[in-house]
DNA sequence: TGTACTATACCGACTAGGCGGTATGGTGCA
DNA sequence: TGCACCATACCGCCTAGTCGGTATAGTACA
């Protein structure tokens, strides 16, 4: 994709958004920050979004769409046994956890935690696509049980929320150590977890 | 315990601001709404607390030492078996999530993610007093570790730290989908994988 | 016992600055 | 000429934090 050639003050103030909401949330985040790191004005900014929280609710959006181009188009997509989809889509999570925290940390579930009581919208937004993104997976466990699982006693559904839960429980942990490797640790058992719900026949 | 009898201004603004900053995070909680809840004037709170964040420091422990004192005193601690124990724990963790948000999500989680990178003394004491509750966990899982599972490939640490985040991420997902059992889904897999990562003999 | 002094707990009006948001006007392109 | 886009100055409110002060209780000493 990299449409680099003319970010748009919008893109601009968008990629902005993520930048600083995901280092200090969305309370903190001021707008005039957010403007001046894209490099925009205020009057840009108002001219896209009415308020602070439309923009959050686009940011949120924005992310989303980023993420699952991105999940989309990476190379286990095109892995054909859906437990080593599974597998190789946790790898991945495992995978990205480099560089700042706020280049791979998730944004919906950074917002969700201070605006869930206080910002409907926004908590709807986050809701909404935490789920989307949860549903993609869950279409890989749901074919991967089929095969390997089929007497399991959970839904394809739950154990998709369940990995997204653990990998934002890893983010707060690593935060909170301030190292990405607690965040690996974690994302270690819930491979294990997967490989045993998971029988794979040939190591057997 | 409950030394309910005279609650000074400082115990009453630290028990509003556990309630405030669980419903709105710490930027969006501000000095006067937590005075107005605690039922105590911004004199009394600037003269137990330097600025607000070290409101947000003493905040953190004595949340920590809240919950510590109540995980102490639970009936399971006084189970015999290890195993039984982490099981009874989650099952603990699992039975607590009733009422608001604010009465049994995490304090420290929702604190660290918004001040990870803007506030270090609060990330700090943050991951102090994970880390302190992780310990206690580890202690049960090493000791279940040495008679069910010797030879796993997991520390007890590790394991223990990935029980937090379980719960830590089942919070953000609670909140996104405004259902506390989004969680209780979330423990029940945390529970499912302990379980096979300590085979029980008698069930074999 | 009474009195002077000190320390601690607490109060609420106030300030200075930062905040989200607005008003107005300029610029480039159809 | 009109419109989309962008810039700047500005506004009013809200914020964390300050400051001068009161109430109460304990202590020293005659």
């Amino acid at each position: 994709m990299t449409t680099t050639a003319k970010p748009s003050a919008k893109t601009k103030v968008l990629d902005a958004a993520l930048a600083v909401i995901r280092t200090k949330g969305y309370a903190a985040a001021t707008v005039d920050e957010i403007c001046r790191v894209a490099g925009v004005s205020k009057g840009s900014f108002f001219h896209y979004f009415v308020d602070k929280e439309a923009l959050a609710i686009a940011a949120a959006e924005y992310f989303s769409m980023g993420a699952a181009a991105m999940f989309d188009a990476a190379p286990y997509r095109k892995e054909p046994d859906a437990r080593a989809r599974v597998l190789r889509y946790v790898d991945l999570r495992a995978a990205l956890l480099r560089g700042d925290f706020a280049d791979f940390t998730c944004l919906l579930g950074t917002m969700v935690q201070e605006t869930y009581a206080t910002h409907p919208a926004i908590r709807e937004a986050c809701d909404q696509h935490i789920r989307l993104h949860a549903d993609d997976v869950a279409q890989d466990l749901e074919a991967a049980k089929r095969t390997y699982a089929p007497d399991a006693p959970w839904t394809a559904g739950s154990m998709a929320l369940f990995t997204q839960a653990v990998i934002q429980g890893a983010f707060i942990l690593a935060k909170a150590h301030d190292d990405p490797a607690v965040a690996a640790e974690c994302i270690a058992h819930l491979r294990r977890y997967l490989e045993t719900q998971f029988p794979d026949p040939a190591h057997h």
